[in-house]
DNA sequence: TATTGTTATACTCTATAACTATA
DNA sequence: TATAGTTATAGAGTATAACAATA
């Protein structure tokens, strides 16, 4: 954040902190692909949630993560294609597909969480756990 | 942030929340066209630097916005064919090109100033001015 | 050799529209 | 008629590589 250049307008603004914040994270996660599994932080997120929630549709998902059941449905067919999640029809609603970790999946998942709280402790070791605890706090409160 | 299914690890997840509260900026400012010129907020950040900073170099523009020279190239040329910013060769320097606000540039600064200011109120009224000041100081922590 | 700027290109992210199948 | 999922497509955002002109 030091410049050559008079540049405290822009410094200012919530939107462009946010930005410049969320690059830097994602930097940080590519520059370390040796940490675990050739998956994208979105992808660990979708292994989380199938976890936690065995048979969740694709739907939920989205919703969940802010994403688009249109954008959805390529990365969970990329999960499915790497034999990390199963497609089961639901028994009541032809129309659903549950989604559930094979045993490849629950390994991914774990590893992918690993990698993922290493990059989180390096991308914010600037704040301290008081500090990662406030950020998150108001982070959440601009989430609707 | 409610949802029917156990989200409680990626909400604790920082690189997440940034995701989220970006993107939730991002198309609050798309969904309100009407409140000033058709630039985009990287653009409004670009006048406002070139505003303070006249014969600002583009490669200046892009390191102070985190933005790569290839990247900020076409952003600058669609600002100059919008006639909003005029390229100087720099009289000392023949590689550089030095960038000035037009009459209408310095116009399209402010009512872009004004629409990004009223966009960032709206999108962060669930925090208050206290909180705001917060989370600009915790932001600009992670960006280095 | 290094720096400023440009063009070409590719991959990801996000959005809309149109479609199928089921409720 | 509404919902779950798919496919096609288009627009940004960001990355690398190769190039020209100047220092």
């Amino acid at each position: 954040m030091e410049h050559t250049i008079d540049s405290r307008w822009v410094d200012d603004q919530i939107g462009y902190l946010l930005r410049r914040a969320s690059a830097n994270m994602a930097a940080d996660y590519a520059a370390h692909p040796d940490e675990g599994p050739p998956l994208r932080p979105v992808q660990v997120s979708m292994l989380a949630l199938i976890a936690a929630n065995p048979g969740v549709a694709q739907g939920e998902l989205g919703t969940t993560l802010g994403i688009q059941r249109t954008n959805i449905a390529p990365l969970v067919a990329q999960l499915v294609e790497a034999a990390l999640v199963e497609r089961r029809p639901s028994p009541t609603d032809g129309r659903r597909v549950e989604l559930h970790l094979t045993a490849d999946g629950e390994r991914a998942w774990r590893v992918g969480r690993d990698r993922i709280e290493r990059h989180e402790a390096r991308a914010t070791a600037p704040l301290g756990d008081a500090d990662r605890a406030r950020l998150r706090s108001l982070l959440r409160r601009l989430i609707p």
